[in-house]
DNA sequence: GCCAACGTTGGC
DNA sequence: GCCAACGTTGGC
């Protein structure tokens, strides 16, 4: 199965607050035809990080694609498609970008050559690695 | 707060 | 269909 990695604002949608709601939620607004493609791609079952962007740059915890993309309930356009996701767990130590970039394995990372895709695959090894770099 | 990178828009 | 202009994202 694919893994993948979620980027979102904490001040938008954080962790926390995904972690808290318990049921799965809608990975919507998202509006850029490459993130909404790799959403297309996802199945259900597969896992992903949360990823907190800009304040914190780091990732928090690990989410499961419990819905197929379907049309963004936020979107006036169908076109704009998305997942619904629930929390899994927290990494016991979220792994920061500045971990990941010191990573010599990781330098390959999507985060690291398109940091502005906010819906990005990530390859079995690098899942690996991060999962034991936070503590699972 | 700045700026580089990227995506989108719109004129031609 | 190209490309310049613009807006947004996100790291620093």
């Amino acid at each position: 199965m694919a893994h993948w990695l979620f980027k979102s604002e904490p001040a938008t949608w954080s962790w926390h607050q995904q972690l808290s709601k318990g049921v799965p939620e809608e990975w919507h607004g998202v509006r850029n035809y490459a993130a909404r493609n790799n959403m297309r791609l996802m199945q259900l079952g597969e896992e992903g990080f949360f990823y907190h962007s800009v304040q914190e740059k780091q990732i928090m915890g690990i989410v499961r694609v419990v819905a197929l993309a379907h049309p963004d309930s936020t979107a006036d356009n169908p076109t704009w498609e998305c997942v619904d996701i629930e929390a899994v767990c927290p990494l016991p130590r979220p792994v920061t970008l500045v971990a990941i970039k010191r990573e010599e394995r990781l330098r390959d990372m999507v985060l690291i050559n398109n940091s502005r895709l906010s819906v990005q695959p990530v390859t079995d090894g690098q899942w690996a690695l991060i999962c034991e770099m936070g503590g699972l």
